[in-house]
DNA sequence: GATATACTTGCTTGTAGCAAGCACCTAGAT
DNA sequence: ATCTAGGTGCTTGCTACAAGCAAGTATATC
């Protein structure tokens, strides 16, 4: 890291933007292994309940889209049906996620949080904000939203990517699988 | 900590900080996941190569870190000895990390990409950096340094946090299980 | 009735921790 | 110097979660 910016590359062009562009994917790899892995302190949660890492995610994507058929769900976060099919059979056996039938389709079921569901959601998203506050306890509040909205925008970026690569070519430019 | 509490409640907080600390807790865990999900295109790989996203994360580190042994490494990524265990052997096997007995200790061995391994590594970097550079095209050179060292600052702060945690509880924390 | 859509389920692969085991290393007691 | 006890480095068995693909079922739509 450093990237002390001092004395403006005095290599050649592998300096200021490949650096840059290489500190970035490090770091973002680095933070983005240590973010999922930090997910859902089960402590935090009310008796027996117990809620995985994309359990949390999917009630985070509930909860902004509101009643929300299964397929929408998949699609804004961005996995595959039969794992979300998986994650809402669990949610809705622990009473956070409620499957009311679509009353204008018969296949479809709508999908919201229940009261349950949004307590826990809110433990634990309170449960992990203290634990980064504490990793950002001495930043001064710009700091902090400045990385706020650069990763805002650079999740934009990267959904926009991805968006624009699956229109092309409908095909795979690292896409999941990875048999 | 210094909570800022700037005298708002904490319930219907709104405050600037609460929501930049939503913000970031909301953004993080969405980048991470994009990021975590961006790995490996396969497609950057030499003939039969294959390589798994931990499988990646290992030989940064092992670049990184020179010849070292194995749990030297497994402290470097954070994951358990066993995880390393299964990941050193699979890249072994894939010829792109050697392992020499360690001359000090007959129990352990030292690791250390090979020539292969270097290529590999950095083909696969390379092509990550272009997904990210699409993403941050429109960026300007201080927008993507400024996200860059946040987030290198985010992640020694998120470590220091877990150490701390560590030493007065060895506990757990939200630690892998999830059981 | 034929085709398309919404969801579920079986299978496979990867990730990850814990616990138990084996091989080797280090020290202390004899 | 030797043997034995305990510690350390690594591997392996087991379990659980995560996630995609493919095939199936049920319902819609034409």
């Amino acid at each position: 890291m450093t990237t002390p910016t001092t004395a403006t590359a005095p290599r050649t062009d592998s300096s200021a933007p490949a650096r840059v562009s290489a500190d970035l994917e490090r770091s973002l790899t680095q933070v983005g292994r240590a973010i999922l892995r930090l997910e859902v302190p089960q402590d935090a949660l009310p008796d027996g309940t117990t809620v995985t890492r994309t359990g949390y995610w999917v009630l985070v994507r509930v909860a902004e889209v509101g009643p929300a058929r299964l397929s929408d769900i998949a699609t804004t976060v961005e996995l595959d049906v039969s794992t979300i099919s998986r994650q809402i059979r669990d949610l809705v056996a622990a009473g956070l996620i409620a499957r009311t039938p679509d009353p204008a389709d018969g296949r479809a079921a709508l999908l919201r949080l229940t009261e349950r569901g949004t307590s826990v959601l809110e433990a634990v998203s309170e449960s992990r904000r203290r634990v980064l506050a504490r990793a950002i306890a001495d930043w001064t509040d710009e700091e902090r939203s400045a990385l706020a909205s650069g990763l805002l925008r650079l999740d934009a970026g990267l959904h926009d990517t991805r968006a624009a690569a699956g229109a092309h070519h409908t095909d795979d430019t690292t896409d999941e699988g990875t048999r």
